[in-house]
DNA sequence: TTAATATATTTTAAGTTTGAAATTTTAGGC
DNA sequence: GCCTAAAATTTCAAACTTAAAATATATTAA
């Protein structure tokens, strides 16, 4: 004996394009006022505050190429952004010794002083974005979540150039 | 009598941070992947896919300003993207009787037709990238992201340039 | 050693996106 | 009618992004 499934599975798949433009919405959101913030309140930008905030979770500093890596962006694109922070003295390359090719990313205390001022504030904006979720909530989403992160990163590991 | 509530806050904007930033890994995620997707089977691009969306949804038609209110995007980023449609003869461009400032953006069949080809497969790809997900799970994520939504919508009205 | 291959990064060209300025048209007050 | 303000759209410059080509260095194998 077979069982159809199609009679059920039809509307999940409606209901999962719901959520996911639910959910896309929500973040697209999100984004767009710490863009904001971060542009009227500092006069920056998001992908400079990305590239500030990995800089700083690796204070030895990163290869260029694992910070475009640990971003998923580009290459090419980190080396822009690299070049502004450097020019404005938040951060600097430093040489790899043993390997003259690469050369490593690093933020200058200037930079790090900049960055902290940054996440505090961004950690602000977020706290009050979220003002009404509880532990609860958190923890419900955080789940869900991981459940098609998890699914996805099974076949995440390149998309090669 | 007080309470000191900053030992309990303190926790809970750094669990927020950390949701945020899940939920953001999600979407860009699954976001990348439409793209790919779009680009590697179709030879579009997701920009393009939101303004067809937008005009399928709008039979009758969309002003410019309305379309890119819509789509949350700037008013010159829809006039490119309805150009190379129009180009393409997916969508036309329809004078308002009364207004010669204003135009309608509208899907041509072709570009209809087009669209409901994509339509297709993005409900199946998304369909796979959501598949750990049940009516239940995407009951309780729609609500906690209706929260978030709710509390943002009373001052998102408008960010003027 | 030398040649071939691989790695790290930058450069380049093309395209996207934005916010603001410019253009055109409409609407209202006088 | 005429003038100013508002509205709809396009144009523009700047920043960002990507994929691919170019450059330089390192590693491997013959």
């Amino acid at each position: 004996m077979t069982f159809d499934t199609t009679s059920k599975q039809e509307p999940l798949s409606k209901a999962r394009l719901r959520i996911w433009l639910k959910l896309l919405k929500t973040a697209n959101g999100i984004e767009g006022e710490i863009r904001r913030n971060l542009r009227d309140q500092h006069g920056t930008t998001l992908p400079r505050f990305d590239v500030m905030s990995a800089l700083a979770r690796f204070p030895d500093g990163l290869k260029m190429s694992d910070l475009s890596n640990f971003l998923k962006v580009s290459n090419g694109n980190v080396t822009g952004i690299v070049d502004k922070l450097t020019e404005e003295g938040l951060a600097l390359r430093v040489a790899v010794p043993g390997d003259k090719r690469a050369q490593l990313a690093q933020l200058t205390p200037k930079g790090l002083q900049a960055f902290e001022e940054l996440a505090h504030h961004h950690e602000d904006w977020i706290n009050k974005l979220l003002d009404g979720w509880a532990v609860e909530d958190i923890d419900a989403v955080s789940a869900a979540l991981d459940v098609v992160l998890s699914h996805h990163s099974d076949k995440e590991s390149d998309h090669a150039q």
